[in-house]
DNA sequence: ATGAAAGCGCTAACAT
DNA sequence: ATGTTAGCGCTTTCAT
């Protein structure tokens, strides 16, 4: 019955200093300055402050030329878990100190990143942790244009004065090429997602870098084909019948990611063919649970969490007054599992 | 050697103005109304827009009383690919009204999402999507109280006037266990976080319900085990031991999500016990690839993409004039694959 | 059709 | 130690 106690709108400073008795810019240095302002007034000031549930206001502070507590984040791919945990470390780094991160995923569509780093730019973000599909793009270059603070993800700078977290991409193509090399596979379908991701052309490259290394001809021993974005990984049927329904098929698949592989795993058992008996399948991230699919997938580790929490230090490095602009580099891993045997295994599947 | 041709401070409506020759208020109507503008002179805005790169300052739209663009989003565990889907579909339904989300983990941790639902409320979210560890908590009536719009995600309503999206756990928790019981399970180990999620909590209710409509007792049927957060979802160990180093071991697992099932089974594994000849498995969410793990997991299925997606809308909703608040209601599907068999099944692990 | 000016909530520089 | 005030960039009356 009685009045509610909390005002419905927000409370602002004004309305602080009159219930205190006391100016505005006392409120404001209770606020920031606490030691400026008497215990007496100061006490005075906090209790009108709780009473009301006083919030600041974020976009006032932002306008007087104080630094947001937003900071932008466009990954690539949310609903890959690779990015997810990317995420966390990210949010993890930036929680220490006092940010908030403005998660968005581009689903891989250009014109969707452009539109969010536009937003972002609205929104005066401290500074963005960006994926790109595109690192020569005009949306990073207008980040750049405007000193805001950018740290690319696993994407190579061109040139460009930010700071870049990388993985060894051309180790981690090569690692996985040499060791399905190694096993005897000559035909080896390279799978990707239809969509020309800046780390997994790297990957590629250091696929075909194998492959010059053993004498062979990439051309000859690679055959492109596409699972579609990640949408369509419920569909492996197309790519399956184009790495196989050929006069000479392919005896591998090397993988853009690990979803992807196993997305390939379970067309190549719904068309009643055995992983490695009859073709071999390696992934790449090796994502948590890759170790339990059955065959477990051989596939090359990428840090994640810790990848993430170098990417949130370095864009607070950026901060600092004169920076030089860092690249991060982690060294992936190739992990052998089951999914990965050499070509001719045969029909003993089961 | 040219001056930078775009300016490096982003460019107010006042440079506009200055530049186009013309007043603020008509920039701002280029900007707003362009209709009410004479050509000729929208033609020349424009151009001042485009060579400068012009970007609206969204906090000084926003202390005009504009509503915001962002929204905010907490969800419990962002490493858990069930919430990273839902997220994605809360992204894409946003996306459309050309909003993004501000995305944040709690981690599980009171601490972490207060603080972050405070935070959200200095940058004045146009209204918040919650997966809440506490549907009475004081930072949910908070937001409340400042008639900031809400959706709760798979959480109880409390009474409080804001909408929701939930799934009946009630049933889902039902359907597994009334599936153990079926099958012939008497002793059951009830894993959970170590945190009391709602969600959870009604699962558990509706697994005491199937116990009891058998006429059997849930605390003799029923042993409560923890994994521990997430974090520690490595070590499996200890909760395994709770379950079977007793006189009266149990013969089933019943997870609270597929995550900490899959860390079950692979504890399993390492102790040479076989799922399901020595203990059945049970999970939660059908994640996408649970169907690929051995033995394939059985689960309960959840929405997670229009999931996101029905709480976007919801959130919306909110924002029209006098709306009701209103909950809709998502239906679980037990999937029973192979990790669940009759107990004594024994000793035939290979 | 356009311009002038007030004011959103806050901080910081200055005045008392 | 506290109060006063200008101004951040924008939208929106109200004049012209």
């Amino acid at each position: 019955m009685e009045e509610q106690p909390r005002t419905r709108r927000p409370s602002s400073v004004q309305d602080i200093a009159r219930a205190a008795g006391v100016s505005v810019g006392t409120v404001s240095n209770v606020l920031n300055n606490p030691h400026l302002v008497a215990a007496g007034t100061r006490a005075r000031v906090e209790a009108a402050l709780r009473s009301t549930g006083f919030v600041r206001n974020a976009a006032a502070r932002q306008l007087k030329g104080l630094p947001s507590a937003i900071v932008g984040c466009l990954v690539l791919d949310l609903s890959n878990l690779f990015f997810a945990e990317i995420a966390r470390g990210i949010e993890d780094r930036l929680e220490e100190e006092g940010c908030i991160v403005n998660l968005c995923s581009s689903d891989l569509k250009r014109e969707r990143e452009e539109q969010y780093l536009r937003v972002l730019q609205e929104v005066r973000v401290r500074g963005v942790i960006l994926g790109t599909l595109d690192p020569a793009g005009s949306g990073l270059r207008d980040l750049v244009a405007r000193d805001i603070p950018v740290v690319l993800l696993d994407a190579p700078r061109s040139g460009l004065p930010v700071c870049a977290v990388t993985v060894d991409n051309l180790a981690g193509g090569r690692a996985v090429a040499e060791h399905l090399l190694a096993q005897g596979h000559r035909r080896i379908a390279l799978l990707d997602g239809g969509i020309l991701v800046p780390s997994v052309s790297d990957r590629i490259t250091g696929a075909r870098q194998a492959v010059l290394a053993r004498g062979l001809d990439p051309d000859q021993v690679f055959r492109k084909v596409s699972l579609g974005p990640p949408a369509h990984a419920g569909t492996p049927g197309p790519a399956i019948d184009a790495a196989l329904a050929h006069p000479d098929p392919c005896t591998a698949f090397l993988c853009y990611n690990d979803m992807a592989a196993l997305s390939i795993m379970l067309g190549l058992r719904e068309r009643g063919l055995a992983v490695p008996g009859d073709v071999s399948v390696a992934g790449y991230d090796d994502l948590r649970f890759t170790s339990m699919v059955t065959p477990a997938l051989t596939t090359v580790r990428q840090p994640t969490y810790e990848f993430g929490r170098a990417a949130a230090d370095l864009l607070f490095a950026e901060g600092e007054p004169d920076h030089e602009h860092r690249e991060v580099l982690f060294t992936p891993e190739l992990v052998v599992r089951e999914s990965t045997a050499p070509p001719g295994g045969g029909r003993r599947s089961r």
